[in-house]
DNA sequence: TTGACGTAGCGAAAGTCTTCGCTACACTGT
DNA sequence: ACAGTGTAGCGAAGACTTTCGCTACGTCAA
């Protein structure tokens, strides 16, 4: 049993939190648009779906609305820092670093997004003397 | 269906896949020690993720030997990798750079680490220009 | 009002993951 | 040979996730 106040989305939970965080706040036949075309999910499907996340608290919907609105509860920074921390957790037995250095090497990244790490870095080491 | 190549642990195996990358090439009864002290499980359902997993190719093992030995047939750094790429790809959408901000922000790092991401920075920043 | 259409929801089926009871086999010492 | 102990495995139960058929309700135009 997870606790309610932090469920970790499943697999289709989390392609719709993605869908959701890229279109924003959206009614049912958005959403259900990008899911099919996806994966060729059924409308009823795609409405159970959000009853569930509804449900967990992934979450909120404006019922004046009509059609209803759906907006996630989680930004994308946290929903990525909880999968992270986990993923450390379970996998690198919480250092952290091994996980920053796969990610790096892994990463075609640009000269501008390698200063910003820079920056984070330079940023750690005075906080950390 | 995931492909037979590329099985993603679940949960419970990656519990397993951590404690064999710990402990090195294990008979089940090691194997099930540790899992037990960490949930409680039944000798049984130890023996039974083993052979699922055996199954999927996540271990493989010896019968020669009396217990039989059981190995992982993924790194730790391989398995790692794996799971950072799927994060990357589901929820920063292929950035890797927003999980390594992430990472990073979240690390109780030492001066060690840090000197170390700094390292392989600048081979990156070699390598590109 | 009536029919067509878009939207909402329930409940059950199907699929996957995890658990364990029970059975069976191999080896050891008596 | 036999009981006791440790090891291996099957199959089914339980939990959770994902799917969708079918029903119902509201709105709009004829």
């Amino acid at each position: 049993m997870r606790r309610p106040g932090s469920p970790q989305p499943t697999e289709v939970e989390l392609q719709i939190l993605r869908i959701l965080w890229e279109l924003g706040p959206s009614p049912v036949r958005d959403i259900h648009q990008r899911l099919n075309e996806a994966k060729g999910t059924n409308y009823s499907t795609t409405v159970k779906m959000l009853s569930v996340m509804l449900q967990k608290g992934l979450v909120k919907r404006d019922e004046e609305a009509q059609p209803h609105v759906y907006r996630p509860t989680l930004t994308r920074d946290k929903a990525g820092k909880r999968l992270v921390n986990e993923l450390i957790e379970k996998v690198y037995d919480g250092s952290a670093m091994s996980l920053v250095l796969h990610a790096l090497a892994s990463a075609a990244a640009s000269r501008e997004e390698l200063a910003e790490v820079r920056r984070l870095l330079d940023e750690m080491e005075g906080k950390q003397s």
